[in-house]
DNA sequence: GCATTGACAGTCCACTGTGGACGGTACACC
DNA sequence: GGTGTACCGTCCACAGTGGACTGTCAATGC
């Protein structure tokens, strides 16, 4: 089991019937696209598997070859204790590290504005993040949910106040 | 260009002389092994491919096949180019955010044991990078390496708050 | 001296994850 | 009805991960 076929599991354990992989792709954007990413490839190579192990049931087929698959007992059982037993950890992959690590060799207004942009970029992700929180909040959206854009958003706090506390010496917006 | 390729050549462009594969691999680990990770396999695979384009040239070969590279003035200009034109946005995955978005269907006191494991790694991690940031501070090493171990800190910290914030509702350490 | 051991340099492979190209199908709109 | 378009799924090439494996050197102990 990986994180993707855990995260799949765990989307029609939760919805409550069936979806088909378009669904999925399209349910994983909105409910952990922030902090999960699950590509269309990868979502129908992880289905094909998913049913070969007994994990997922196809149900009739809909429109446009379009096949619905449900959760079987045995894969809810089995992504339930890969989440809590497996879990593997954190992957941070960070360009714009890149670009400060070496920074030293750049000419100082390209780093600027190098930085600025992902500042920009920042704010504006922790705009809508609050925005979104906002409206789910009121629409009464279950804690879990909240909790995980929550995390959104006290990350992109945290980058912003990084690139706010950048030394002198630092070519920074 | 990818960010691997392009870290390779920064630390050949910055160490100021050769390095084998064996060596790239160690001095990425303490450079930017905290943002950024480079297997082994990932290492050679780039070496052998900078090779072919010309970014790099191997120089004398040392004992054990090792065979020590230094970057091309093509290298050069080309990853530093990359940097500040192509540089990819960061890319996010926090399985412990999975286990948290289907956290409603798992048993109360496995959830918040696995909270509390992941706050506690957490909490040793910060710990780690604040007395890391501190020896480099006294060391005087330059304000680029500061700045990325910073934005560790940073990191580690919004992840606590984020711990320490999550509602009642969900059972936390 | 020589064998054993262990660390190290590099290779290889299977799997996971990303992104874009592609073909077929249904639906909406004229 | 015919056409465009959005959608469903497939496929492929590349990037990234992790572990198994070979060969080499050096230190250690006999």
């Amino acid at each position: 089991m990986n994180p993707t076929a855990a995260s799949l599991l765990g989307l029609l354990d939760t919805c409550g019937g069936e979806l088909t992989g378009g669904e999925l792709v399209r349910v994983a954007q909105t409910r952990i696209g922030d902090f999960w990413t699950l590509t269309r490839s990868q979502v129908y190579r992880e289905l094909t598997k998913l049913e070969s192990q007994g994990y997922i049931q196809p149900g009739s087929p809909g429109p446009r070859d379009s096949r619905p698959y449900r959760i079987t007992r045995s894969g809810r059982s089995t992504y339930r204790r890969w989440l809590v037993e497996e879990l593997p950890g954190e992957t941070v992959r960070i360009p714009i590290l890149l670009a400060v690590a070496f920074g030293g060799v750049l000419p100082a207004d390209e780093l600027r504005d190098l930085l600025a942009a992902a500042h920009a970029e920042h704010t504006k992700r922790l705009a809508r993040y609050r925005e979104l929180y906002a409206e789910l909040e009121t629409a009464g959206v279950d804690a879990y949910s909240l909790a995980t854009l929550s995390f959104g958003i006290h990350h992109e706090q945290a980058v912003l106040h990084w690139f706010e506390s950048l030394p002198p010496e630092i070519p920074s917006p």
